[in-house]
DNA sequence: CAATTTTTTGACCGATTGGACAAACGTTAG
DNA sequence: CTAACGTTTGTCCAATCGGTCAAAAAATTG
């Protein structure tokens, strides 16, 4: 047809998108936006560069499209956390899928997390659109829970936070985990432990008070 | 002398390398290390390239220097973290210190999350050894006031990750923290209420059960 | 087969990068 | 003054960067 990008039409051009969007992300998590050269992404999408900017433009519109992805599945386990259960059954179901993500996605995390400590000049908008209206909606929820006596009163906005922090830090961190574990238990084995004790943590530090 | 790097023995010397390592800690740990340029660097110091490279011979060194005065601020915490007190006291001492480190000193959190991100390429056998070494010290304090029932047993490595998590997330996803929160409440009160519900959750999550 | 369209690549370009270097500048000591 | 030393900068360079382009190679269509 014209000169523009392919849209995604012929079977092989959605495959070709597909493979370089999964090189991407393990170039981009590991070295960052800047960091990383559409050189390192052909090579590791088996490509060559002019190649790659047949599917894809511009280096940003990778990332770009990265990003939009990931999104919908970092907040998929969010939108889970529902009224419907026991209040401490849900959150404890919250918190466990949030670390299975960070076990399963360290990339789309790492991905993340490089693009927040960076001030997030690329999301920003659905960080203060999408994002919050989604904490808000939440926060609500948790709310409920406390004035009913299910849960501890504190603050909702931090709680999440926590939840957050904890467990991505297995996937963010992952280097500095394993490194301080040593070879004994920096094994497999941690993200059980890992879930244990946040487990316990979060649990018993939110226990509802008597009164 | 000779051409190599002049080893801080001038004043000026002295002076010109604090104002090109300030410059390059707000650079890095902004823009990460390759996605900074000494271009950058020299200008937020207030000097041109050829004499910001007079002081320091390659953007390495910078980097490496940062990075050594870093981990003696950032370990100091918890070496501070004793047998003297009362454990519970103890504890919550190291989480208000973290979380003030984390406000006093976000651009050296956010530099060191930049390096562990990337894999810590640069400071891996620090964190193998002067890291793990502390931490397995603290590991053994922690469990002594476990063994005497002062502290509700359970993992004290993961514990340890979850202060750090939960306390350099307010440095490290500042902005995503302030976008959630909106203008009302990400303002300047967003580290005290932090402070509340951190002391709140790991306090009651680790007070020591009867028996 | 030929004609057309899609896919792939080698060669190239301008901009930016980290860094080298010699010359100029400033300061101080004799 | 001059000599010596420390400091600063303009200029340059090779490497790498993101991206273009025309043309070759495949694949598709008639």
């Amino acid at each position: 047809m014209e000169g523009s990008t392919p849209r995604g039409r012929t079977r092989i051009q959605k495959e070709k998108r597909e493979v370089i969007l999964e090189a991407a992300l393990e170039v981009f998590s590991t070295n960052g936006f800047r960091g990383s050269t559409i050189d390192q992404i052909a090579e590791a999408a088996g490509m060559s560069k002019p190649n790659l900017l047949y599917y894809f433009r511009r280096k940003e519109d990778i990332h770009e499209t990265l990003m939009h992805r990931l999104l919908d599945t970092w907040l998929a386990p969010l939108k889970e956390l529902d009224n419907i259960g026991d209040p401490m059954t849900e959150l404890r179901s919250y918190i466990r899928r949030k670390l299975e993500m960070a076990r399963d996605f360290p990339r789309e995390s790492r991905l993340f997390a490089n693009e927040i400590l960076q001030g997030a000049p690329r999301i920003m908008p659905m960080l203060e659109g999408e994002l919050k209206e989604l904490v808000d909606e939440k926060v609500e929820v948790i709310r409920g829970w406390m004035r009913n006596g299910k849960v501890a009163r504190t603050d909702p906005w931090h709680l999440i936070f926590a939840i957050w922090a904890t467990t991505q830090h297995y996937a963010d961190f992952d280097v500095q985990v394993r490194a301080v574990l040593g070879p004994d238990r920096g094994g497999d084995g941690r993200f059980e432990d890992a879930a244990r004790f946040l487990e316990q943590l979060f649990l018993e530090g939110l226990k509802p008070k008597a009164g």
